[in-house]
DNA sequence: CAGAAAGGAGACAGATCTGTCTCTTGCCAA
DNA sequence: TTGGCAAGAGACAGATCTGTCTCCTTTCTG
């Protein structure tokens, strides 16, 4: 079956270059050059451009967050240990030539339109990151695992723009990643405290 | 003297309209009718559109920045305070109307090219805003002050992204709060541990 | 094998964008 | 008052962008 091929081509050159470019300064001439798809064809799948970013910003969400979590699980094994092992595969993250920042925020700073499609789909991807946090949280034992979990995304947030704006990248990564283990140490009953000092 | 009188109209439209709808997405022609300047006057004083970025954003830096500093002298006086207050002014901010994010880290995500110009602004800006930080964290006297400082400068890019993303906007600033205050008193030597538990 | 659908190549329309140029108006100072 | 200059209005060129349409080739399936 070639129908469903094609489609994933496009989506996936689509990924790359708005990630790097932006979705203004990306157009359709460009999408169709590096995947070599011919116009028509993108037509026949995605009714405008929008969509095509839309169904980018989809496809992306699963691929990065199971990629991600899968690096996570790799490297730790206990819920604090993988609370912590986050901000090395973000250091990881960071360190890649192609990184140009999550695509998520690139395109919120796009699309301000308030109930837009796009933003919804930005919504979800970091709704689902956090609650991927909430649930190691959780599973640590701690008495506040939505706070906890709250605090150590929006670490991670900070980091991922501090990357992005930074040439030292992974700097950003080690930075959260200390901050992360003072904040799960001082959120857990006694026990982490003394890991600590 | 009405000639500088322009040029700042314009520089002043374009920060309004770059931070609300984004670079690429505000045509000339927008910013040329909104603040009722022609087109050649626009050429006499900026030789491109990027030229007219670049004014913006470096107006906007020391507008931001006086104002936020302001902001935050005005509401504490010890430097522990002040380093709480920097997120109680960014909640204020979140909840203003025109708050559409960090006009800085939205530039980033529509230009990727490594050494820009524009990025040179956005890195300084964000360079500044740590350096106060930092200079507040010295005042304070804990042992690692640029330690500390890029904890909390993360904390505050974090609650701004999350901020931009969410529509509980405030809750990201809380947040960010809340965990400044665990790192400022676990950064500090024995005084402010206390005051947490 | 034959018909149908998918795809490639690209012309084309209409809109929009940056940047230049011309013509005219109005202001200010010598 | 008059010359010089900033500024407004807008036509214009050239590029680019989205989306449609036509013509032809390939490929898959019954």
């Amino acid at each position: 079956m070639t129908q469903p091929q094609r489609r994933e081509v496009l989506i996936d050159t689509a990924i790359e270059l708005f990630a790097e470019h932006g979705y203004h300064a990306t157009g359709i001439d460009t999408i169709l050059a590096k995947s070599g798809v011919s116009k028509k064809t993108l037509y026949r799948h995605f009714r405008s451009k929008d969509e095509l970013i839309l169904a980018a910003l989809k496809k992306y969400d699963s691929l990065f967050r199971n990629s991600f979590m899968r690096q996570v699980e790799e490297r730790a094994t206990t819920p604090g240990d993988r609370l912590l092992a986050i901000y090395d595969v973000a250091a990881n993250w960071f360190e890649q030539n192609n990184f140009y920042g999550c695509m998520y925020i690139n395109a919120i700073g796009e699309y301000s339109a308030p109930d837009t499609a796009i933003r919804q789909v930005c919504r979800e991807f970091k709704s689902q990151m956090r609650r991927y946090i909430e649930d190691l949280c959780g599973e640590l034992g701690v008495p506040d695992a939505p706070g906890l979990a709250e605090e150590l995304a929006l670490l991670l947030e900070g980091a991922i723009v501090t990357a992005q704006v930074s040439e030292r990248k992974n700097q950003a990564a080690k930075v959260a990643q200390t901050a992360a283990r003072a904040l799960i140490a001082q959120a857990s009953p006694e026990t982490g405290t003394n890991a600590v000092r």
